[in-house]
Order: C-alpha cells, then structure tokens, then sequence
DNA sequence: AACACGGGGTT
DNA sequence: AACCCAGTGTT
C-alpha cells in the first residue's frame, strides 16, 4: 500500500466510525419506542419474537405490520405453539398482511427450529439463513439486534441512506448496487460500539428522516457527512428504479348460499397468488372474463345473477372481479365445500374474498 | 438475472 | 389515476 492509499484507508475509516457514533447517538436520542421488533412484552430480548417481526417487515412498512404483529404472538406464544399450529392457522393470522409465502416460511422455519435446535433461535447468520424465509436481510437483523454480533443489515430504507450518503447515482434494486450497499454496510457496523443499534438507526433514519422523496434534512444526524446533501442532490438521489407493469387477470366469483346460511368455499392452489388460501368458488382466465355459460357450466349451476365488477390492484397484478350470486347446484363440486360465516371468518382468506364472502370492507377497489 | 409474490399509502 | 414503498426463493 503507497502512503497516499494508507492516508485515504484512515480518511475513509474516520468518516465510517463519525457516521456510526452520530448515528447512534441520534437513535438512543430519538427512538421512538422499545425496541419492539427484537424484545417480549416485558422488554427482554427474544429472538422468535425477532423473527415473527422481520418475517412480517419484509416487503412491509412499519405501521402495516404493528396492526397484526400482537394478535400473532398472542396467538402463537412461542415457537413451540407455532411450530405445533396448523398451516391454516397461521395463514389465517396472517390474513392481510400479504406475501402469504412468508406466514409458511415462517412455520416451516418454527419447525425446524424445534426439531434442529432444542427450540432455541440460532444465533449466527450463518445458521439463521438456513432456516426457510431467513435471508440476508433477515438473519442480519436478528443475529445484530438479537445477539449483537456486527453484522450488516441492508433493507430498501438503508440503501436509500447509503446511496444519498456517496451521492451515488446507481439504481436501487439492481443487483449491484445491492452488493455495493451490503459491502458498505460491513464497513460501517464493523466500527459501531452497539452494531443492534446502528442497525436498527439506520433503518429509522430511512424511514423517518431519510425518506423517499424529499428527505428532512435538517433534522438529519449524518448531513455533514451526506455527500448528496452537501451537492444538493438528497431529493434528485436515489434514481428511480425501472418497474414492470401490471397484467390484468379476470376472476369470477360465486357467491353460493344454502338454506343454512352456509357459504360455499373452495382452497387454492399451493402455489401462485394467495396459495393455499381460501375463496368463494373462482373461475380464473388470463386474457378476458369466463363467459356466464363457462362459469356455470364449471360449477353445475342453473342460473347466476351478477352482483358487482371490480378491480382489485396489487403491485403485479390487476384483478378484475367479478361476482355472481347462485342457488345450491344439486351436487356441489368435488373441491369446494360448505361453511357457516363464523368458520370461514377464521379461515385464510386474501382481502377481496374477505369482502365477497363476509361483506368485509377491508380493501380498496377500483 | 428475471420473475413471482400483497397490500396499502400519498400525490 | 399515477405514483410511492419493500426480501426471499425459484427459474
């Protein structure tokens, strides 16, 4: 290494430990609650209770996640009682959140833990990301604010903050800027005191100071050290990321009642949108609506009435409902099956079918 | 490297 | 109506 290099290593390790000490200080200073994601009611430290939240935070914003994360661990106390549950339950308290992919990661991951590990968390990364639904981010997390070992984490708020901290112009969610985000992320944790804690501040500051759009730098810890800020880039940075369009899917619904008030309900498929989750009898097509005749031919009906047309956006999909009503056809499909409102109440059911099957006004239509 | 996978909030 | 946010696993 020439001097000029050894120099500029020193330089650069000065900045990295001012950035972790400021940024630490402003969290013990500014944190807005116990540091819940990580700890039991009674503020000890629990790891299953870090992993039910990082499992619910990926892909999901704070305040979206505290509406369910107490019903959840109320209901699932312990990874014992989680592991021991159905996969019907615990999809059922995860109804809403999305991503339902997560809730069955989440429950094989409880599982395993029990089976592998006497029950107890793993607390290396290493041994973390084996653990199904547990990936970088998410064993970084409870490795660093569980245990305090100072490994790095990186969400969509941290490489926000990075790319405005090195004014750099590469576009978030490509998969090299993600590396160079994760190799930043070392450098910093491996020189903060508390690495939980920065962690945990630099997620904060993401989502609370450094925000998408036009970030309130004036209240920020690290403005003398963001080089987008000293070039008045903080609200031009980062560069908007390419996103896919959304194909439209067509799903027509019937709503069929008894004379019991039962409802009949039919499971999806293992796979694909709200997997194993259930619904009011669907016929799917992707390029047009299934015509009246295809839809009671599909299901052995006299006659259905339609009822409602809407659409129902997620980020990759339009799907545009459309829901009939029908008496009993004389011998109900193979697949589906009756149920009173108070069982399918309980039952998994992606938000539309809440509001098809119960009346439900959870969601936002079009 | 590209894609699949939900949902809600703000402008 | 058109933007925004955001990890993991599979292909």
């Amino acid at each position: 290494m020439t001097k000029a290099q050894g120099k500029a290593v020193a330089k650069d390790c000065g900045r990295a430990t001012r950035i972790t000490t400021a940024l630490t200080q402003w969290f013990r200073a500014n944190a807005r609650d116990l540091p819940w994601r990580a700890t039991d009611a009674k503020g000890r430290r629990n790891a299953y209770h870090a992993l039910v939240a990082e499992a619910m935070l990926q892909q999901t914003q704070v305040s979206r996640v505290l509406e369910k994360y107490s019903a959840f661990i109320a209901r699932f106390p312990d990874v014992h009682a989680l592991a021991n549950a159905t996969e019907e339950e615990v999809l059922s308290a995860w109804s809403g959140l999305g991503y339902y992919r997560r809730a069955r990661h989440l429950h094989h991951a409880a599982k395993n833990i029990c089976k592998n590990h006497e029950g107890k968390v793993p607390e290396d990364a290493e041994s973390l990301r084996r653990l199904p639904g547990v990936g970088r981010y998410t064993a970084g997390a409870i490795a660093s604010i569980v245990y305090g070992h100072a490994e790095p984490v990186v969400d969509g708020n941290v490489t926000r903050v990075q790319l405005r901290l090195e004014a750099s112009d590469q576009r978030q969610g490509e998969p090299a800027t993600e590396r160079w985000a994760w190799k930043h992320a070392s450098d910093l944790v491996a020189r903060a005191a508390d690495p939980g804690a920065f962690n945990e501040a630099m997620m904060e500051l993401g989502a609370t100071v450094c925000t998408p759009g036009v970030p309130r730098c004036e209240a920020c810890p690290l403005r003398k050290a963001c080089r987008a800020a000293s070039l008045g880039l903080a609200s031009t940075l980062p560069v908007p990321k390419v996103r896919a369009g959304r194909r439209a899917v067509y799903h027509s619904a019937v709503v069929i009642r008894d004379r019991q008030n039962r409802l009949l309900i039919q499971r999806r498929p293992e796979r694909g949108l709200w997997a194993g989750m259930y619904q009011a009898p669907t016929v799917e097509r992707e390029d047009r609506a299934a015509t009246a005749s295809e839809i009671k031919k599909w299901f052995g009906l006299a006659r259905i009435v339609e009822k409602e047309r809407f659409v129902f956006l997620t980020t990759h999909r339009e799907v545009h409902f459309a829901i009939f009503t029908s008496s009993p056809p004389p011998s109900p499909p193979a697949a589906a099956r009756w149920a009173c409102p108070s069982e399918i109440a309980a039952l998994p059911l992606a938000n539309p079918h809440r509001r098809i099957l119960l009346g439900e006004e959870t969601i936002q239509t079009r």
